[in-house]
DNA sequence: TTGTAGGCGTTATCAC
DNA sequence: GTGATAACGCCTACAA
């Protein structure tokens, strides 16, 4: 027995095939005109026989698949599980649905997303990895992407697109105030980005920081890393066994900032008596763990709505000047930071 | 300026539409038999356009839409993060996509995606929340998206469809066994499924275990929550503030953990000294926290590969016997367990 | 208010 | 070896 088709149906409720797809779009070039006797003969039909349309078949008459593409670094990440939820979210709302990859750091798996799109395999994309665009490849990819008319949402960085951002540049700003102010000199930062130009809205303030309080730069502060908490715990241990160790260490994501906290509490250290670690993001956990981090704060899951919103008004009206939606960012004081050692 | 179809490449070339479909597909009826001069043409002409095909297209007229629809309980929990990780590798490598779907523990959500099943939006399902069969409808929808001959694949349940499970019960008895072994007899357990049948292979062979080792049965020690940090933290609270508190707690997976240890040092306790905390998962950060957790592993990374592994199989072979992949799991024993307090 | 017909871009079945 | 020509299942002018 085959599934049923839109024919399937016109010739069981005795109409024309155009006439189940009237019904079943509730509109005929905006007006709604089909009579409510055949309407409810055409519905009675679907429902008899079960009758679900085909995507694909919608996807390639009417141009549009429902579906948008997200582009994010690491599913592992738990602040990333929120941003996708948000999306998700907002998007099942729209009765959209979500095609959710995660690049995994990778250049390569990013550009092969980017190629899915020009497929056309959906309408729009969500890229929250702004890396992709390191490559000469993947830019010319991207342009091409936009030159074609889809639409693609950006965090946080601006390659020509709508963005919505949260950018972290002046919590830093406060954040380094703040570890200052508590008697702290010896600032490190655990910079795990797995060698991308990612995280300048941290590094950069972060050194201007330092710089307006009068602290000469040290490069054995800064230390690279890749996006595991392994590697934050490698390379918190490396700072903490610096001869002139830090007293405050910055991770750029919390992940990396638990590594930080365990790699010194293994080496007899104390947080935040020994070290003052703070961190960015504030994943749910953030706020449980021991001790609470001090963390920045960035509500992930109202900026994957947003970013969906963003994409969404933008498919309905490609004429729409550039959008770039600004979501407040804090600095959450909690415990894992405060007055340096004596 | 359009983009170009399969047609622009084929006058391009000289040849016509079939043609490049020959060539990109590389085979006629199994049979290479393309000249190798018209191939270099139509190569020529494909790099010349920057064609892409149209994944719309080649769904609706192939039948497969190479992508495969995955529904898990909940993006933001680690654990299944790394279980989608190892879903979208394998996926990639085979060339397919990931629709990807978090049911939020959410049976409306959950029944919603069955549906686009249906619609034949993609070719395959990865199902990880049983639970979404609670409902009688949901139960039936995938009944008929079984009989459609959609492949699924089911982690754990068996409903008559392929599973790649890892069941909890054997480390379950194991972990009991082991905590009884440290002289605790009243076991507290933070069963956070948000009222779902779910995790039955931690509530079965808990009370089991409980009661070989001659303990008698105490609901008060049960408490059931909702599936995030917070609620664990609050069930946690509520078990430690029995009049006769619990010395070790059971929680069903790490996150819950995390909440619950928290609770113990907000009420003055230390863990391991005065409490106990195990759970399940071990998330990548398990072996960060302090303290570290005892927890039951399954390597869900490896378990999303062979998800994806056995769908393809299915795929290719419609004619499979029904294939049920058991992978290993086993209790770590680290820092947040010990001995029953003096 | 409803039906007819053409098109969306591929793949697949035949002939040639 | 390669080219017409149907499907594939739906949408949407336009006609009736």
């Amino acid at each position: 027995m085959k599934r049923p088709t839109q024919a399937t149906v016109a010739r069981h409720a005795g109409v024309s095939a155009a006439t189940v797809s009237y019904v079943l779009n509730g509109t005929n070039n905006g007006r709604v005109q089909i009579s409510e006797e055949t309407r409810q003969r055409v519905l009675a039909a679907v429902e008899e026989l079960g009758y679900e349309p085909d995507a694909r078949a919608q996807a390639l008459a009417s141009g549009s698949t429902k579906t948008v593409a997200v582009l994010i670094p690491d599913l592992r990440n738990p602040h990333f599980g929120e941003y996708a939820t948000g999306i998700e979210e907002a998007a099942r709302e729209a009765g959209y649905h979500i095609l959710l990859s995660s690049s995994a750091l990778n250049d390569e798996y990013a550009l092969d997303i980017l190629k899915v799109l020009a497929r056309r395999q959906v309408d729009g994309l969500i890229v929250s990895s702004s890396f992709i665009l390191e490559s000469e490849e993947a830019r010319a990819t991207l342009a091409d992407i936009l030159t074609r008319g889809l639409p693609v949402v950006g965090l946080g960085e601006n390659y020509g697109v709508d963005t919505v951002s949260a950018p972290y540049d002046a919590a830093t700003k406060e954040a380094i105030t703040y570890l200052l102010s508590l008697g702290h000199r010896r600032l490190g930062l655990v910079y795990g980005t797995g060698g991308h130009e990612l995280g300048l809205d941290r590094l950069q303030p972060f050194q201007d920081g330092l710089q307006a309080g009068g602290i000469s730069f040290d490069s054995d502060l800064i230390v690279e890393c890749g996006p595991t908490i392994k590697d934050g715990y490698q390379a918190a241990t490396r700072l903490l066994e610096l001869a002139s160790r830090p007293t405050a260490i910055i991770a750029i994501n919390d992940l990396l900032a638990i590594g930080t906290i365990r790699a010194a509490v293994d080496l007899g250290l104390h947080v935040p008596n020994d070290l003052s670690v703070m961190s960015y993001d504030d994943i749910p956990m953030a706020d449980y763990l021991v001790p609470r981090l001090t963390t920045v704060t960035k509500d992930a899951l109202n900026l994957g709505r947003k970013a969906f919103e963003v994409l969404l008004a933008r498919l309905q009206n490609p004429d729409l000047p550039q959008q770039h939606v600004h979501c407040p960012v804090r600095l959450i004081i909690r415990e894992s930071t405060g007055a340096v050692p004596a």
